[in-house]
DNA sequence: TCCTAAGCGAGACGGTACGTCGTGTCTTCGG
DNA sequence: CCGAAGACACGACGTACCGTCTCGCTTAGGA
């Protein structure tokens, strides 16, 4: 039998030998760390006790992620993951679902706390600010891209012009981060009213850059 | 004599006896704090060592900040203290400026580890979050009132309508959350040509808004 | 006005300017001391909680002592003073009567507690060394000597010898240090029974040496 | 495979898991912990500065002994364990002997100034008191017993009658406490004259109860 | 069927920071 | 000069978590 190292899927396929790995282990401390994150926060996560919460010992956490940031970019990116980017026939109402959508996953508490705490932690480690931009900000500009061709297709957006991909990236910081910062940082909520305000300001925006 | 307790000004004037907490020492362990965390990151941040750097006991720091989360928000609110809205005739120019200073604030290593370590501990924490509210959230919000009163007085925006206030809070978040995205989450530098597509965005986004 | 420099009378006097010591203040430290000592041990005593427990302030221990040593020397030497030797008519009757009452005062949780702690300190500490000796041991041989004076008039011992200030010494060490090691080290009581046995081995001894 | 809790041999055997105490360690701590006493005194002696000289980390230190006063009984312990009782061939030589012997325990700085302190922290700690005597008063009563059963075979003494229990202890606390007092209260030395009038004075006693 | 190499649990280990406490000194004021 | 109040420099305390290690036991493939 093959399997492959752990990861992402980096790396080729390696043949091993020896006892594989638990795939019941990888869940459940995956799991158990996303928990211990929205009840104890950030500060209060230590590996001992997503070990003890997952029934497995620490030695199987460390097999498998180098340390807690790294953990927590994969509990993270697993959160992420869930966002989806509908079809409501309209640019406005797609941006605003997906909006409102960013603000449920920014309200659990493991999402907002463990968030912003990676991202202080990439400001240090080159290592992992790579493995945030890849599981996790790339990824998810799928849905800026997904969304404007859409547009495109629609007629709401001329085809692609020389600055799209800046725009893409444009639209992508404005949104999340404008979400991002009036949740966490402000400490206000995301309702329907905020997401169409700024579904407008973005749109208008955008087709006056033309 | 009458001495005045300590802090930013919160709560009434109190009558103090005994010796007087050095002002000296308050100085220097914000500016000690600084260099700690420009130097070594928020992880390497260490109360000690931030007592040593500024020539002064651990006790001394407990005694003005309950922990190294609340010294950091002290640190950052100064940093952020030093933007300003200087005026260039135009809003277009004024937002400019400020998405650029921003931007440089940071790109300060102090800045960037602190301010998202800060946020990632107040999502646990309501006191801290009050804290980055006020010293730092409240306080900043100054220069999109000022910005928007000058743009009145050239006639560029209208005078204030109903939606005012939240209108004042959607421009700071987006203004805010896009920079500190860009350069902390996505880890893309902000140069003079992404502050004026921003501006461009927003100011067009505002128009469209009436 | 002239008064002394404080201490247990050592130096001359000396005439003073300003506000004179409060003599109740002395008192209250003093009686302080011995309760706190009661409560909370020789590691529970802290200076700051005998100002406290006083009405007094730190400065005003530190006046008067050097240490928390020091005070406890004098909180030991006053209660050491409060033995006294009645005259049963037989040194057997006398001997048992001091270890009884040495023990009662061993019993007492300031005394026990304060006095090996000091004893301790003391042999890395050549002042507070010199200050257990001049003020408890020198000062509690009297009850030595005083018993051996009663019992040569009684005629029950032989007028001094050569060897008499040794005698003196090694009764004094085998005395209190049987009653201390009993109670303090072995953690037995002191009763009658032991008492009595006590003296007649030291009697006995002392018959013999001869 | 079957562990045993460490310790000295207190409770049953139980089954352990996980990495093994480190003999090494246990001895290296104790060795550091004596030396850290001759040199600085028992005011000196800090669990860090221990782990230190030992080559090993504090929290090792805490997993075998819960505060400094426990370690300090079992350096204590060890060092009584040095005691011997040769066989002089009289009861009054044995005696000598083995006051000598515990004077220079006695004399060396470890002994002297971690004796008393441990003394008077116990009495406000029963666990550290059971633990001073077992490990130290119990287990030195052997010298008595020993020379007791050896006196009583040469004829020196009569076989165990009623009170030889009773007997022992008053024997062992007149012995260790006049040579405790002498050295560390009164500050005297133990000399072979001392040891002799003491041991001439506990047998002529000793007679005498009879 | 056994061999063997890795996985696994448990928990000890060397480190490092934490936040608290006590010491003895100092710096204010007012008596 | 005394006294109160309390800040100060210093340094130890005992705890918690990190990430590594060393045990014996388990598991599954390949010989």
């Amino acid at each position: 039998v093959i399997w492959i190292t752990r990861g992402a899927g980096y790396g080729p396929w390696v043949a091993r030998t020896g006892r594989p790995r638990s795939a019941r282990a990888d869940a459940a401390i995956l799991d158990a760390a996303r928990a211990a994150l929205a009840e104890l926060g950030w500060g209060g996560l230590s590996m001992a006790d997503v070990a003890g919460r997952a029934g497995v010992a620490k030695t199987t956490l460390y097999r498998r992620w180098a340390n807690k940031n790294e953990l927590a970019v994969d509990v993270l990116a697993a959160l992420f993951d869930e966002l989806r980017l509908p079809d409501h026939g309209s640019l406005a109402a797609d941006v605003e679902d997906v909006v409102l959508q960013f603000a449920t996953l920014l309200e659990r508490p493991e999402t907002k706390t463990a968030l912003m705490a990676v991202v202080a932690e990439s400001t240090h480690d080159d290592r992992l600010r790579r493995r945030v931009r890849t599981a996790i900000v790339d990824r998810q500009k799928r849905l800026v891209v997904l969304g404007r061709h859409r547009a495109q297709n629609r007629g709401e957006l001329p085809p692609d012009g020389a600055g799209a991909p800046g725009q893409v990236d444009l639209v992508f910081d404005v949104i999340a981060g404008a979400v991002i910062h009036r949740i966490l940082v402000s400490g206000e909520p995301v309702d329907a009213p905020w997401a169409s305000a700024l579904s407008a300001l973005l749109l208008g925006g955008l087709t006056a850059l033309r």
